[in-house]
Order: C-alpha cells, then structure tokens, then sequence
DNA sequence: CGTATATTTGATATACATCAAAACGCGTGG
DNA sequence: CCACGCGTTTTGATGTATATCAAATATACG
C-alpha cells in the first residue's frame, strides 16, 4: 500500500527551461496569475539560479515522508498531489493538495524533519532544490527571496481558508467550495478549469474536506441534480463545471438559515 | 464592539533588550524551547538586528486588519493575540491564536495586504518590523534569515495540526487537545502551565474549534467532571491543569470506537 | 470475464446544534 | 453596601445534519 520512492533522484532530466504542464489544455492567461509572478517565471527563475533535480514520479509514489530528514524543498512542476499528516494515534488527515507551481517541505524546515507525507496521486515533475543551496542563492538574489517568501505566505493563507470552509461550511456548501478552489487552482496552474479530474477516491475527499465518503457522494449528486456540476459520461471522477459562480451560488443557498424567515426590515429612506 | 487602533506606533519604549513576559511567572526552562533558537534569542536579535518599534497594546486593540495595507511583521514580545478571518459572505473564524515569541502577518507577504485581522485579548507589546528592512538584514545575516523561515514554518505546521484536530476529533476531545496545545505554547513562551487563564469566551473557543458555545462548556464540564482539569475558585475562566499527560489521555479516550468492542487481538509472540 | 475496489443510495443512529431558561459574575450607579 | 442590568456560563430538552450500517450497482484491473 505504500511505495517507497521507487527510483534515487535522477540527473536533470534535461536543461531545459520549464516544461510546459503535461495535461494537453488551453492555456489560458486569463489575467496575471499573481500580482507578483506567473507560475512560468517563478519555475524559469529557480530553474536558472538553482539549477534543481528533476525527478519524474508516478501515482503514489512519496516526495518526501514524515520524519525524514530535511534538506530539500520541492516544486511541483507538473502532477496532483496530496499533503497526509498522520497522528501518533493513527489518525491521518489530508491537509493539502497540491499541483504545479506549489511548494512541497516548508514544514521540515523549523524541525529539520518533515511532519507529512507528500504523495503523488498521478504521473508528474518534482523539482527538488537543496534548502541551503536556495538560501545562498536568495542571499544574491532578492527577486529569488521574495518568489520563496511569497510561497510560503500564500500557503499560510490558503491553509487558514481550508480552517474556515471545515469549521463553518455545512457539508454541501464544502463540496462545493472544494469544486470552486480546486477548479481555480487549475485554471491558475495552466489547466482547464471547466472539465476537471479528480484524482481522489470520495474517501480521500471526504478526509479532506471533514466528511464521510458518502456525505461526499450525496453531496457531488445533489450538486449534480442542480446542475452546478455534470458526471462525464465516463467515470464518476471526471466533472464538467459549467460555471464557477454557480457553484458559489449553490453554496451559499445551502447556507441560508433554512427558516425562522425574519421579516425582511427595509431600513426606510 | 471594534476598537480601531487606538494610537500610533510610538517611538520605541526603551532601546533595552526583550523585556520578560508581563505575567510574574516561575520561569521554568524546562529543555530547550525550540531545537535552534529560544524565544528569548530570537527577540534579542531581532531587536539588534532591525530595532523594531515597540508598541503597547490593551484588550480589543487590533494589530492589523484585513485589507489593510501589508508593510510590518510583528512580534508579540507579551500579551494573548486572536487572528480572525472574514469570509465575503460574512462568517466569521478564529483561524489562530498567538502569544510572546509568535509572528504575525505573514499572510499580507504574498498579496501585499494582509488578510486577517489580529486582535489583543488583553494586555501586551508587539514589535512591528518593516518588511523590508528585515529582508535587508536577513541578506546580511543568514542566521536571522533562518529564524524568519522557521517562524512561518512552524506556522505551517501548526495550521496544519488545527486542521487535523478540527477534522478527527470529537468535541470532547478536541477541547481537551485545544487546553493541552495552549498550555504548551505558554510553557514554551515562558509562563507557567499548570493555571491558566483562558482570555477567551466559551463562543470564541468553539468557533475556533469549530463547535458552539454550549458544546465547549459541556466539554468543559465533563474535563472537570474527570478531573483532568480543575476550575478556579474565581471565574471560569481560569483553569488549573494538574498533568498534561491526562488531558493527552482523556482524549483518546474520547475516541475508543463507542465499544462493538472488537476482541482484542493479540499478536502471540 | 471475474474479482476487488469504488460509488451510490437507503435506513437508522448519534453527536452535536439549536432552543430555552436559570444561575452566575461583574460593572455601574444609587 | 446593595440593587440593578447585561453579558457569560451552565444545564436541560429537543431537533437535525451528518455518521454509521448495509446492500445494490458501477468501475477498474488482472
């Protein structure tokens, strides 16, 4: 059930500039990614002043374990990924996902260690990058520095989202913010965000989002028979999302406070 | 009910190095704080490194707040710190709280604005840092570069904890760990941990927790009811917490399947 | 093809939320 | 000092969203 990294980092694969994602889709620059830098000069930049490891890995094969030893970060070049934390008492919990431009490792920084597993959920391209090595080229290179800095905030923000949707959604409503986040998340990374791959089982998505496989399951059908998502006519695990906004719609009605109507006051003048 | 900043950022109180925690408490190194650096190192490079200004903050004060225009970390040299986050739709969520040794804003680094509100809950000085000057001394000083990293990694994996937490636990037991990983975090910034104060209201634990007021309180309840926690004479809202380890306990016990007590199986040999 | 795994859907159970009311704590002002 | 009012906390009664249990399809895989 769980593979060991199959085969030692591998030379660079080629030395190249970025790849592009391998997904054949649209790419669509549908505005700046980020205010700051595009996921293609942020790969571009680290590329030419690290020279990182390429490593080719395929569906559940690890990027790194819980309690090895840190000396890497990682960037996701192309792929689906999964954050696991297991707790001493045997607890395990998907705390992220992660696909191309995102950062793998911050967390073994402070530790020395990893406190998660990173796991492959489909063939991709880790980018590994020796921390110590990215620290001397950020010493020279403030551009570099502010690209790793913004890494980490952005990731601390999305985790305090992922807290918000799990602590205050009802089961539906995270569903479909989950659809929402991670359809955008695509877009951003190079992909479409219209016709969309889960490469998770419903237990892997229940696990995330705080739910059973079947709160899951009901949940993708009731978004289904409204019509904010559609079943491909193969598998259940490929959705076409015809409009992001209904989805934030279709959330939000699962929040009305379902009754108890009080009477509208309509603050005159 | 929203106190706006109170005052400006005054001029630095003293130039003297990090002053000891408000809360007269037995100081109890007991081991080493962090693996590199204690609390008490990191704020007195800082304060060599960058001089931060010092500011004074009462209950209700807030540090920054969401939208506002990001230029400072901040370090809370004392006091007991809410972050709350603000959904579009108008929910509302304790995503973190912090205290002495703790950094705030990191959030605000990628999108130039920072997207939470942080908030005193009772006394206490933060030092704020422009960002940009720390970045300029970090080039020229790795360790305090490493000291920066470390903060926003352990923030890293801490966030991912609370994920954990609000995703596996019961109620119960999840209040218990919320008393355990506080009375750490008090441990490690120097206060003592066997009598705490809770500076919180049972609504603003559970929300944080992800559960209602009445359920925290009857949580509470049942921990005292086991006596792993006590209550003070005077108020609730102060704890004493005779042992850890039976907290650690009281949760899992919390989390025994409900019995269809399988036979235990035990390996021979 | 046949077996294992994933998904759906229904019936039922339950942990927690919601609603309600009383007790407590605390500041304010007489 | 006590009386009053307001916010917090506790505790009980009840409701409900989601978990659990279960069984019938699908789908993937060798």
């Amino acid at each position: 059930m769980s593979n060991t990294i199959a085969a030692p980092w591998a030379a660079p694969i080629s030395p190249r500039a970025p790849s592009a994602p391998t997904a054949s889709a649209p790419y669509c620059p549908t505005r700046g990614h980020r205010e700051g830098h595009s996921i293609a000069e942020i790969l571009g930049s680290l590329s030419a002043a690290v020279s990182p490891q390429r490593r080719l890995v395929r569906a559940g094969d690890f990027i790194h374990q819980t309690g090895q030893h840190f000396e890497h970060l990682y960037i996701l070049n192309s792929g689906f990924f999964k954050i696991v934390t297991l707790s001493p008492d045997g607890r395990e919990q998907v705390v992220g996902l992660k696909l191309r431009g995102d950062w793998l490792g911050f967390d073994g920084i402070a530790q020395g260690a990893y406190a998660c597993d990173a796991v492959a959920m489909d063939t991709g391209e880790v980018w590994a990058i020796r921390y110590e090595s990215l620290l001397v080229a950020c010493i020279g290179n403030r551009r570099l520095l502010a690209v790793l800095h913004e890494a980490m905030s952005r990731q601390i923000s999305h985790q305090r989202d992922s807290l918000m949707s799990v602590c205050t959604l009802p089961a539906d409503a995270r569903v479909a913010e989950f659809l929402r986040t991670l359809a955008e998340s695509l877009a951003t990374s190079g992909q479409r965000a219209d016709e969309i791959s889960l490469r998770m089982t419903r237990a892997e998505i229940g696990n995330y989002l705080g739910l059973t496989l079947e709160t899951v399951s009901r949940a993708l059908s009731r978004l289904a028979k409204h019509k904010v998502i559609g079943f491909a006519p193969t598998g259940r695990r490929d959705l076409h999302i015809p409009n992001l906004d209904a989805l934030s719609a279709f959330a939000q009605s699962c929040m009305v406070p379902t009754r108890k109507l009080q009477p509208i006051v309509v603050k005159s003048d």
